[in-house]
DNA sequence: TATGAATGAGAATTCATTCAT
DNA sequence: CATGAATGAATTCTCATTCAT
C-alpha cells in the first residue's frame, strides 16, 4: 500500500521531472488540481484522464500505478522546496549575512511564501497526506534534523551571538519557529486559500510576533 | 453530496450522542479510529464492522450513510469544542478574571491541549475534512466570527486597557494567535502525535514566544 | 422462489380474509397501494410497514414473508372475481334469464367494471404478476376452462340457439370476447386510469364493438 | 429516479443502435431474456452479466446504469414499432390503397403480428414498465395522439366514405381498435406466448370481429 | 507510444427475515 | 401479540489496473 521507499522513488522522480512528455506534464497538471480538491483517495484515475485529455490507459503507461502518480506530485516538491531552501542558504542567505534578524526571517517567510502561493495545491496535497502516512512523516522529519537544523542551527548562532535572539536551544528555537511558520501557512494556504490577505501586514505581523510577541513591553 | 446542512444536522446530533446505544457506540469508536488513522475516503464499512464487531447492516441501521456516520463523529465535537468553551469563559474566564494576560493564556492553551489530547483522533479527522469540505470551513470562520471574537475580544480588550497587551486591533490579534496555536496544534496532534512532548515546556515556551517572541532585549 | 401451491394457500386465505384484525388490515391496504405504484419487486417491506404504521415484524408475524403477502392480495381477488361470477351466474343471469344477449353483455361488462373500479389496484398487481409467474397464468387458464366455459358456454348456448350469435365454437366465441374485454380493462384500468372515460358511452360502444364491430351495412 | 428525458435519450439510442460491440450486442440480448423472463426489478446485473458471459463491470463501462440498459432495449424497439409504421404506411399502405377496410385491416395486424412475434420479450418488457413508469405511459399517448391519430385517421375517413365504417369520430373508432388489438397482442404476446395459436385463423377472427361482431346478423 | 475496452475485486447501501424483549 | 434492533447476503455501481490493438 505505502511506497516501498520514499526517497528511492524521490531519486528516480528528480531525473525524471525535467524530462516530462506533454501528456505526463498535463496528467501531473490535472492530477495536482483534483488531488488538491477533493483529495486523493476521493480522486478517480478515470477524472484525472479526462481532465488531462488522455487515455486512462496513459496514466498508467507513465506512472504504473495512482499512488505513484501521487508521488510524481509530493516528492518533487518536496526536494524543491526544502533541500535546495538549504543550498540557497548556504550560498546566499547564510554567507551573505542580512544585518539583522529581523530582516533576515522577513526574507525568508516571503520567499517561502511566494513558493507556496506558487504551489499551493501540491502543498495542501502535502498536508493532507501528511496526516496519514507514516512514511512522509519520518521522511519530513529526517530532512528537518539533517538538513534544517543544522544549517539553520548556524544561522540562529550568529544571530544569538550578536545578542539577537534568546538563548535557547536551537532545536527549541526551530520547532517553535517551525510550527508557529508551518501553522500560519497551513491556516492559510491550505485552510482558507480564498480568503483575501494583506500581504505585507500579514508577513509583518507574523514577524512582529515571531521577534517581540504580542505583549506589550513593560 | 455534501451535508445538506451542517448545522442542523448538528444540533440533531446534539441529542442524540448521550441516548447512544452500546452498538452505536461501538461503530463511532472504531470508526473515530480508523478514520483518524487512514483517512475517510479510504476507510471501508466492513472495516469500521469488524473493528466494532458488527454487521455491516447495522452501521445503515443506524447511521444510514457513511457521511452521516462521519457526521456523528465531527458534529458533536464541534459542539463540545467551541461554543461550551464561550460559555465557560463567559462564566469562568472572563467574570472571574485571571491577574494576568499570561496566567489566562496559559490556562486557556493548557485547558484546550488537555481536551484535544483527550480527543486527538477526532482533531486528525476534523483537520483532514476541513481540507476537503467548503461547508465545514465555513462553519468554522462562522463560529469564530459569531462566538470567538466577541468573547476573546471583551477579554483582549480588558488586557489591553491593563496594558499588557500591544495596541493591535482585535481581530489581528486574534488571527495572530489562531494561527499561532492552531498550528502548534495541528504540527503536535495531528502530524505528530507520537513524538514525546515535554508538556510543561512547551506550554510556557508557547506563551512566552506569543507574548515576547523569540527576539531577545529591545 | 414461486408459492409452493397456490391453490392451497388461496383456501387457506379465503378463511382468513373475514378475520383480519386491524393491522393485518392495514398492512394489506398498504401493500395493495404500494405493490400497484412501484410494482412488487420493487417495494419493501420497510415500506409497507410506514405506510401501514406498523413495525417491520409485524408484517412478517402475520404473514411470514413478502410473497405471501403478495398472496394474500392477490388470491381473495381472484377467489372473488371469478368463481363468484360463476355462482351468480348460475343463479341470477343465467337462470333468469336477459331478453337479449346484449342486454346480457351490457349487464355482466357493466357488473365487472364496477369491480375492477373498486379493486383497481389490485387488478394491476395481478396483470404485473401474470406477466412473469407461470403459476399464476395456470391457474388462470383452468379457472377458464374449469368454471368460466362451461357456465358461459351454457349461456352462449342459449343465445345461439336464440340466433343472436354467430354459430362458432364457444372456445373460440369466449377468447373473442375474452381477449377484447380485458384487452380494454387493461388499457382501461391497468395501463390509463387517470384518464376520463366516459362509461355510458364506453360500455355501449365495446358492446356494440362485441355485436357487430365496427364495419357498416353488411 | 426516471430517465430524465425518455425521448432525448431515445433519440441518442437510435444513432448508437447500429454501432453496437459485440459484448454490448450480447449484453442486450441477455437483458432482454432476463428482463422479460423476471421482470427488471427481479433481474440482477450479475445475473445479466453471467448470461451475456461478460464482466460485471462491462454492464456499467457500456450502459453505466441498469436502468439505463433498459432503455437501450426499450427505446430502440419504440422507435422502430411505431413512427416507422405511420411512414410505412404513408408510402406504403395509404397511398397504395387496399381495396376494402378488410384486407387493410387484415394487412396491417399480420404485419404488427409478426412485428410483435420477433420481438415478443421486449414487447413484454414494454408491457411490464408501462404498468409502473409514468414516463413511458405520457411518451406512447403523445406518439398515439401525434403520430398515430392523424395517419390512421386520414385512413378512416377514406374508407368511411366508401360507406365501409361506422360513422364515428375518429378518435372512438381508433380506441376501439386500439384497445381490442392490444388487448389481443397482450392476451396472446405478454400472457400466453406459449400456447399454441392458429395464425391464419386468429388474425381472420379477429378482423371479423372488429368488422363485423359476433352478433349474428338480424 | 497511446488507446480504451475489459476486468473483477471491493465499495456503499438495501432488504427480507429473525428474534429477544 | 407487537416491536424494532440486528443481521448478512445480495445489489448496484466504481475503480485501479491490464492488455490487445
Amino acid at each position: 500500500m505505502s511506497s516501498k521507499n520514499l526517497i528511492e522513488s524521490a531519486l528516480m522522480q528528480m531525473n525524471l521531472k525535467e524530462k516530462r512528455t506533454d501528456k505526463q506534464q498535463r496528467i501531473v497538471e490535472a492530477a495536482i488540481k483534483i488531488f488538491a480538491e477533493k483529495g486523493y483517495t476521493a480522486t478517480s484515475t478515470n477524472e484525472i484522464a479526462k481532465a488531462a485529455e488522455v487515455a486512462e490507459g496513459t496514466i498508467f503507461r507513465h506512472f504504473g500505478t495512482k499512488e505513484n502518480l501521487l508521488l510524481s506530485v509530493i516528492v518533487p516538491f518536496l526536494m524543491e522546496a526544502a533541500p535546495i531552501v538549504a543550498d540557497e542558504f548556504i550560498k546566499g542567505v547564510v554567507s551573505k549575512p542580512y544585518d539583522s534578524f529581523e530582516s533576515f526571517l522577513t526574507a525568508i517567510i516571503k520567499n517561502r511564501f511566494a513558493f507556496l502561493e506558487e504551489h499551493i495545491d501540491i502543498f495542501k496535497i502535502l498536508v493532507a497526506e501528511l496526516l496519514n502516512r507514516e512514511d512522509l512523516r519520518q521522511y519530513l522529519m529526517k530532512m528537518f534534523e539533517q538538513k534544517a537544523l543544522p544549517v539553520f542551527g548556524a544561522v540562529l548562532d550568529t544571530y544569538k551571538q550578536r545578542g539577537e535572539l534568546l538563548d535557547l536551544p536551537n532545536a527549541t528555537l526551530l520547532r517553535m519557529l517551525g510550527t508557529c511558520i508551518f501553522g500560519y501557512c497551513i491556516s492559510r494556504f491550505a485552510f482558507f486559500p480564498n480568503s483575501k490577505w494583506d500581504d505585507e501586514a500579514e508577513v509583518e505581523n507574523l514577524v512582529r510576533l515571531i521577534l517581540q510577541g504580542i505583549g506589550a513591553s513593560k
